[in-house]
DNA sequence: ACCATTATTTAACTTTTGGTCAATAAGGGC
DNA sequence: GCCCTTATTGACCAAAAGTTAAATAATGGT
């Protein structure tokens, strides 16, 4: 046996534990909704990976986890829109633009892009879904590298070529190649150290800081691939 | 109603299906038996993350789920004893013994040094394990990272500075530490790209391209020290 | 002010999964 | 060859987690 209270009152009730302020269910537009819940979604699983419980990622939303049901059909739709959405909000046309504008010396290209490709791509959100995205179906992992190996590296050599004096007729060598990801790769690593080791570096993110270090690389990488590559010998 | 085989006819159908050979159930060695399941649990988790299912992991072994707990109290036990495992196995303390030999050039050094410490830890299972605990609760990155910053950063810095003809008095400066964490981390994003986002890399894993590879990278990096640290100016 | 639409919730189902425990049987020692 | 130890299993549990369907109620249009 038990007692039901009146509809109205319980819901006044319901209202005051669960949320201090606003009516208990506000309905927002499908549009808005389904960006908050894909943005929560970003956050969610960049934290948690993509084996996240959906009733967690709603609960910081005010919301059912079935709601999520109303805007996705399954979890794996949510997982790929935030693939998705992830990767299409980070990539930049623009950098390959950079790359190929006339007025800058190759050392300036190279330092303004990695300054760049590294205050965008190195956030928590990106490196962490890229990575938990490699980890299991390289989905995202493989587009990424794919742009990056068709669109940037290939400009990336040409600069690196033209620095040393040297004719970009002939395709990239892997040696060339490798010594590229070796700047690359250590860049990323700025990354890794921070959202996936939780490692603090230097002061604490200072920008300028961060700006020094990579222009040290670019810097050395670029003085190095003369002396090994300008001389035909190995 | 249903009907039941005679146990020892019901046994050898049993055998037959489940196990081609061997009777159906093995006995093995508390040992043996324990480091059978450690083997596997690191194989397994090192491709499914700690996220993975305990019965889809012994179903290799040709054992039952249940035969875990006998070994391990928990699915957490079993998760910690792989960490250590794994840890235990790959660092190797001969490395700090090979960067103070009297009898080597620093160049010498680095190349023998991160030649075998790409060798030893840059493995599919080191690389995924190292970066599922980064990714979850840092339990091993973080101890890995502190033999790391107390017994190698140091003496890396220390013969480079003595390829540079400096004194080692001072500590190493942020600049310094950044400059070959590019090295440092660009090697180590080989392991990246190989086991976590798949790439196949060079002709399939010659050693001799990688380390070519490599020795190009700390030539360049020795070099560039020269010049970015010798220089009192920034 | 009402109504139709549909965003949102409630309840429930199912499968998965870590974990327990009593029953079983392999294998070594006698 | 028997027996005792204990490695191994099978049945089972409860909580977790994805998914569904029906009920509810906010909101915009008229």
């Amino acid at each position: 046996m038990s007692f039901t209270l009146d509809p109205i009152f319980k819901n006044s009730i319901a209202t005051e534990v669960v949320e201090i302020a606003g009516p208990a269910r506000r309905r927002m537009s499908t549009t808005d909704r389904k960006r908050q819940i894909l943005d929560r979604a970003i956050q969610y699983f960049a934290k948690h990976g993509i084996d996240g419980q959906l009733r967690n990622l709603t609960k910081g939303l005010g919301v059912t986890h079935t709601l999520l049901y109303h805007y996705f059909p399954t979890k794996d739709a949510l997982i790929k829109a935030v693939y998705e959405d992830v990767f299409e909000s980070r990539w930049k046309p623009e950098w390959e633009l950079l790359l190929d504008d006339k007025n800058l010396t190759p050392e300036e290209k190279l330092n303004a892009f990695y300054i760049d490709y590294s205050n965008t791509v190195l956030t928590y959100d990106f490196v962490r879904i890229l990575i938990f995205s490699g980890l299991s179906d390289h989905s995202i992992s493989d587009r990424f590298f794919e742009l990056l190996r068709n669109r940037l590296l290939p400009r990336l050599i040409r600069e690196t070529r033209k620095h040393c004096g040297r004719s970009s007729r002939s395709k990239p060598s892997q040696r060339e190649l490798e010594f590229l990801m070796g700047l690359h790769g250590g860049i990323f690593y700025i990354g890794m150290r921070r959202w996936i080791y939780g490692q603090a570096i230097y002061d604490s993110g200072n920008p300028n800081t961060e700006q020094e270090i990579i222009q040290d690389r670019i810097s050395s990488y670029l003085t190095s691939a003369k002396t090994l590559f300008n001389t035909g010998k190995k």
